[in-house]
DNA sequence: AGGGGTGTTGAT
DNA sequence: ATCAACACCCCT
């Protein structure tokens, strides 16, 4: 297995292969050292929101195949400095704040306590000399993980003993002053924003995080708090300033971030500012951002020109402006009106009376006191408390700060139990999907929208992917009562018989699989049960445990066939490598017979009835040709490939001649040829009827003329933009009975509906007002184009 | 939500 | 060849 591993800033990105889904998180950070030039305790790695911690595995936290894992790099600590050693034994020795101290946390904030005091004492002599920020200096702190500025408030100075440990260099080339670094000639050093330090640590707390510990930030990332709002035609190219930016979802509402403003864009429709914007640890640039909040830019604030909240005097300069972050709840986005069970009581989603809401200590979900059931009278005793799904489960709480639950179904597994040592996970074997096919339901009878007859993939976790064949193993998809939807011949059966338009098909079951196995010996008479009896609900005649024949075969429930290699050994119409999807077929008749194995097993005769030529034919082969089809590969599949080739390769060199390996650039690599290669796509032809549905549909024209840019890419790529520009916002499905909003957006309506009834009357895309009372009229037409494209969508729906 | 069924797949 | 991993779907 491999995965993705990216840094934040999405500069450097990674490719780890080898992998196996039991392969601990610090056996992963030992690969990751040499690339991100980060030592192992250095890395923090997040997965879907949560941090990786050592000791666990990536099947515990659920990473699979080509997922991307990001890493952040924690700055180096401090080096410790030891005991009676040079700095210690400064007169500032008094003012240390304990944190190099190896004393307990207790004693740590027994400390601190008393440090408040004594800060608080001295505040009119020595600090007032050394600090540029006093308490109750109004300012924004800088988040040191994220890099942006949140508002924040000083409650503690104390000086930095460390100066002349850590930021030594800084400190010498700014203040020139040598080694003996003197505080007060820092101070005289006149204000610049590019200065490291004033010798004083702040100990500061995060407007709202009145809870949390308080950061520890030098003077470089405290800055008096932002007031002066520029106006959208006054922003400068080349000026440094504040502004909003999601670095995850560009378009959304993000932190507040340094930005060097590198365009700017100010005609009469469009207004548009792109900037470099300063991320992470270490203010990585990121060029090219698209601000979003070209409203809201904010002016550098130079520090010394802080206001003071004791300063009452100082009315006359503006009120510093309550700036808006990015929602703590996505789904309701903070609007304290709106139900919620995100965010609000879980039970209820209400979020009222917070006093009376309780949070549970595992999953941090509220609860109204008086929703739990039973309901509580009052706040519990004890610390902790857990809320009934997670509480039910005593063993699935774990350690605090581990984020991961371990689940039911996966402590049952061999390899939780420890049964087995065995690994796995390093193949293809028992990979999850990556993507899911959304454009049709998984009960949806024939053709998948843009999957060509002929279209080949090298494994069934693609199939399962591309929605041909949704089972990741088993041979037949069906249900008892709806038909069976789709096939994979696979040549598991030797009396099956196969010629390509018609062949013969056997049934499931009558194995004995006890001991998690896939197959087996024919062991039991199979029966028209389950997939068998799908099957035979596909035959144009009523269903019967005696067999029965269509009247009139074509009349009969399409479905989709894919052959698999494997049936090569006994059909010269299986593809050499994969499996290839071959069309619709049609169940023509079934009956009983005794198989080769002696029990009495259910066989199907199919005959192909699809109006594309089958691949095995001139035309088909023509038409493959002209369509490009080749092997389909999961993402990054081929370069993992290409990389174990190179390393075997250079291990034989290895042990060929005892010495470590030429440079990989020096040698022609074989292996580059392997990688995928772009064909030329058939155009996509929209049909004189799809054409006239589309001019119909006036108030998408828009989005109807971007989808049309893309018909060269063939079916699949145009089909896919379609996909992808008529998604529901809320349900992540293709719109079904779609509203078009004055704002030009398109919502199913029972999606709409849904966020009418909870009292919310915008758009759920760009948020503009709809009106109480809209009606929330169909889009008739829009509806008939999309399923005039993707024929059966609506299925189930 | 959990259990049974299953033409996969790579490692041994 | 044989074996053992879990993904996925369907059904209770």
């Amino acid at each position: 297995m491999w995965i993705q591993v990216r840094s934040f800033d999405g500069k450097k990105s990674l490719q780890v292969d080898n992998l196996s889904k039991l392969t601990k998180i610090e056996d992963l950070r030992e690969r990751l050292v040499e690339e991100f030039d980060a030592p192992a305790e250095r890395q923090r790695l997040f997965y879907r929101g949560k941090q990786l911690e050592d000791g666990h595995t990536l099947f515990d936290y659920n990473v699979g195949l080509n997922d991307l894992v990001q890493i952040m790099v924690r700055a180096a600590d401090t080096p410790k400095i030891s005991p009676g050693e040079g700095e210690n034994t400064s007169q500032e020795k008094l003012q240390s704040d304990g944190e190099e101290s190896c004393n307990s946390d207790k004693e740590n904030q027994q400390m601190d306590v008393d440090e408040k005091e004594k800060n608080t004492e001295n505040k009119d002599t020595k600090d007032i000399l050394t600090s540029i920020y006093k308490l109750g200096d109004i300012i924004d702190g800088r988040d040191l993980s994220v890099g942006a500025w949140f508002e924040a408030k000083i409650i503690k100075i104390v000086k930095d003993d460390k100066v002349s440990g850590k930021d030594s260099t800084n400190v010498m080339k700014e203040s020139d002053s040598g080694g003996n670094t003197n505080i007060s000639d820092d101070v005289k050093v006149k204000e610049e924003s590019e200065q490291s330090t004033d010798g004083c640590v702040y100990h500061v707390v995060f407007d709202g995080y009145d809870e949390t510990e308080p950061e520890m930030l030098k003077c470089k990332d405290i800055r008096p708090r932002a007031r002066s709002q520029i106006k959208f035609p006054e922003v400068k190219v080349g000026t440094k300033v504040m502004a909003n930016y999601n670095v995850d979802e560009p378009k959304q509402r993000g932190f507040w971030y340094d930005c060097l403003i590198t365009g700017k864009r100010d005609t009469r429709t469009i207004k548009e500012l792109t900037a470099t914007v300063y991320i992470g640890p270490d203010l990585m640039p990121l060029d090219d951002c698209n601000l979003m909040f070209i409203h809201e830019i904010f002016d550098i604030e130079k520090p010394g020109t802080q206001i003071n909240e004791n300063d009452t005097e100082s009315t006359a300069t503006p009120t510093p402006v309550q700036r808006t972050n990015k929602p703590d709840c996505d789904f309701c986005l903070d609007n304290p009106r709106r139900k919620c069970k995100h965010c609000g009581c879980c039970v209820c989603g209400g979020k009222d009376e917070p006093d009376k809401q309780i949070l549970c200590d595992e999953c941090d979900q509220a609860y109204h006191l008086h929703c739990l059931n039973p309901p509580l009278e009052k706040l519990p005793e004890e610390d902790e408390w857990y809320c009934p799904s997670c509480k039910t489960d005593t063993s699935a709480i774990v350690k605090a700060g581990e984020k991961l639950k371990e689940s039911k179904k996966k402590s049952k597994m061999a390899s939780a139990q420890g049964a087995t040592n065995r690994d796995w996970g390093r193949g293809m074997a028992c990979v999850g999907r990556q993507k899911v096919c959304t454009t049709v339901p998984p009960n949806h009878f024939g053709p998948i929208p843009g999957v060509e007859v002929g279209t080949l993939w090298k494994f069934r976790v693609q199939v399962s992917e591309a929605g041909v064949h949704r089972p990741h193993v088993a041979g037949i998809h069906g249900r008892d009562s709806d038909g069976a939807y789709s096939i994979v011949l696979s040549g598991g059966y030797e009396d099956d018989k196969d010629d390509g338009e018609e062949f013969t098909y056997t049934g499931s079951g009558g194995r004995d699989l006890s001991g998690n196995k896939r197959t087996a010996e024919q062991s039991c008479d199979q029966e028209l049960t389950r997939t068998n009896r799908a099957l035979a609900k596909n035959c144009n005649a009523s269903v019967s445990d005696k067999g029965a024949e269509a009247k009139d075969w074509k009349g009969g429930k399409p479905l989709r066939v894919v052959r698999n290699c494997k049936g090569r050994k006994h059909s010269e119409y299986a593809p050499e490598e994969g499996n290839r999807y071959d069309g619709i077929y049609k169940v023509v008749k079934y009956w009983k017979e005794k198989g080769k194995s002696g029990f009495m097993v259910w066989r199907y005769l199919m005959r192909r009835d699809d109006p594309s030529s089958a691949p095995w034919t001139k035309e088909g082969e023509k038409r493959a040709e002209q369509l490009g089809l080749s092997m389909q590969y999961p993402d990054g599949y081929l370069e993992a490939q290409a990389k174990k080739a190179k390393d075997k390769e250079e291990q034989e060199e290895r042990d060929e001649d005892g010495k470590t390996p030429k440079k990989a650039g020096k040698r022609k690599r074989k292996n580059d040829d392997v990688l995928p290669e772009k064909k030329q796509k058939v155009k996509y032809e929209i049909d004189e009827a799809q054409e006239k549905l589309i001019k119909e549909d006036t108030v998408n024209k828009k989005l109807w003329d971007e989808a049309k840019e893309h018909t060269a890419e063939g079916s699949q790529g145009f089909l896919s933009k379609v996909e992808e520009l008529f998604t529901c916002i809320c349900c992540q499905e293709i719109v079904y009975k779609p509203v078009t909003t004055e704002c030009s957006h398109n919502i199913c309506k029972v999606c709409i509906q849904r966020s009418f009834k909870a009292e919310v009357y915008c758009c759920p895309m760009c948020r503009t007002d709809l009106g109480k009372d809209n009606k929330l009229q169909i889009n008739q037409t829009l509806q008939k184009v999309l399923l005039n494209f993707f024929p059966g969508y609506d299925n189930g729906r």
